[in-house]
DNA sequence: GCTCGTATGTTGGTATACCATCGGACAGAA
DNA sequence: TTCTGTCCGATGGTATACCAACATACGAGC
């Protein structure tokens, strides 16, 4: 009965990941995510396989699983659609943003030790690298690798999974307002400001802060879409 | 083109929302929720597709979506199980819980009018039928139906799905929450509070008590699940 | 010319077939 | 008795086949 003695642990081989749904499913996430299908265009069974090299079955049991993650809607006799989605929608969606991401980021500041704030800092400069480089997905996976230590530090692991089932519904607004002018440089400020008041581990200001960058992005993020509707 | 004119919306005939699909997920969920089957007991693909008398397509792509709902746990090599529940992840639900709520209420409190707080009279009364009855499924979806109206009075027509389907993730807790001996009557004492203070539209008192019910539902959980470590 | 009916192709819904892997039972050897 | 090798049933992963419903195009009839 040696089983499990943890030196021997390292030995374990690790299980393949590799369903073909579940690669499947992370590129077609990441193409909706991406934007490189357009919000409301057909999503056809057939085609998707062809171009992703599986069966319909995979590509339906994907297609159920994104829709239950509101990236997807069905429309009655008609099949998938890339989900839409109305400014009501986006709106309520940075309100839960804001609420979430500032109770995450107040227990953070309130637990931060070295560690987190290293990691923090690492996003932060990799923030810096990709908003110098004008390079909007760049600046978004930095953000949200910074949010994740944020979330995880403080044990919302759930939240998190909410969150970011929340961006990906939004991820093409968010990039639009990233890729507006001033944006580039008001947003790592805000986050920094909000990096600074965890460092100093005070949980109401970074809260603050936090509640203010998510509320900028909202009120940009409206400019756009009530400008064009999309 | 008379297309949609409103006098004529009525003649429509809508879509019977009747695909396998859909009413095995239905089915499948609820089964769940009720606790017809037990966290962690497999759930075997053919067995199923007896049970309700579909294909296993049909059966998987049900399986997709729970599993993205967080109802189904998929083990690599083994297959789905029910979702096992760890008392770090409920408690986290039950904090998001009273964050959404919280904020819900509070938005509910400030626009309340007649229409919606008769509609949740009608919930409470149902809650008071249900509660002497001591029914606790009775009692959560009385509870249920008095939440819905509330975050859609405000508008949180997003947070409610996030609730609704966290409060899926625990509803066995919840039940067993419900079935402790003076919660019976504690907790319809306490939803009460809450309405008082909307129909009096005291918004931020509102969001107390509700915070404070949460907080004494997560309470009565833990002492139950710290003791019997489900 | 306009309208309606029909044919056809596209598409999603559903069922089934095939395969690799895993787990346990069983049997044989040390 | 215990360990080990093998077999077989169970199970999930994947692919394919079939069907009904819808959309479009086309043609007949007014």
């Amino acid at each position: 009965m040696v089983k499990n003695a943890d030196p021997l642990a390292a030995l374990r081989i690790e299980t393949p990941p590799a369903t073909l749904r579940e690669m499947a499913l992370e590129r077609m996430r990441n193409a909706i995510i991406r934007g490189l299908f357009e919000p409301g265009s057909r999503l056809i069974e057939r085609t998707l396989c062809e171009q992703l090299g599986v069966s319909r079955s995979v590509i339906r049991e994907v297609i159920r699983h994104l829709e239950a993650e509101g990236l997807v809607e069905m429309l009655a006799k008609q099949g998938p659609i890339v989900a839409r989605l109305e400014w009501d929608d986006a709106r309520q969606i940075y309100e839960i943003r804001a609420a979430l991401e500032a109770t995450a980021v107040a227990d953070c500041a309130r637990v931060a030790d070295e560690k987190v704030k290293a990691e923090l800092r690492k996003s932060l400069s990799e923030l810096d690298r990709t908003s110098q480089q004008n390079s909007p997905l760049g600046i978004l996976d930095a953000t949200t690798s910074f949010y994740r230590t944020i979330f995880h530090a403080g044990g919302h692991t759930i939240a998190w999974d909410i969150v970011s089932r929340l961006n990906s519904r939004i991820s093409r607004l968010r990039v639009m307002t990233l890729s507006t002018p001033n944006r580039t440089t008001s947003g790592p400020n805000q986050i920094r400001e909000i990096f600074a008041r965890i460092e100093k581990n005070e949980p109401e200001a970074a809260a603050a802060a936090c509640r203010a960058h998510v509320k900028a992005a909202a009120e940009i993020a409206e400019s756009i879409i009530g400008a064009d509707g999309t």
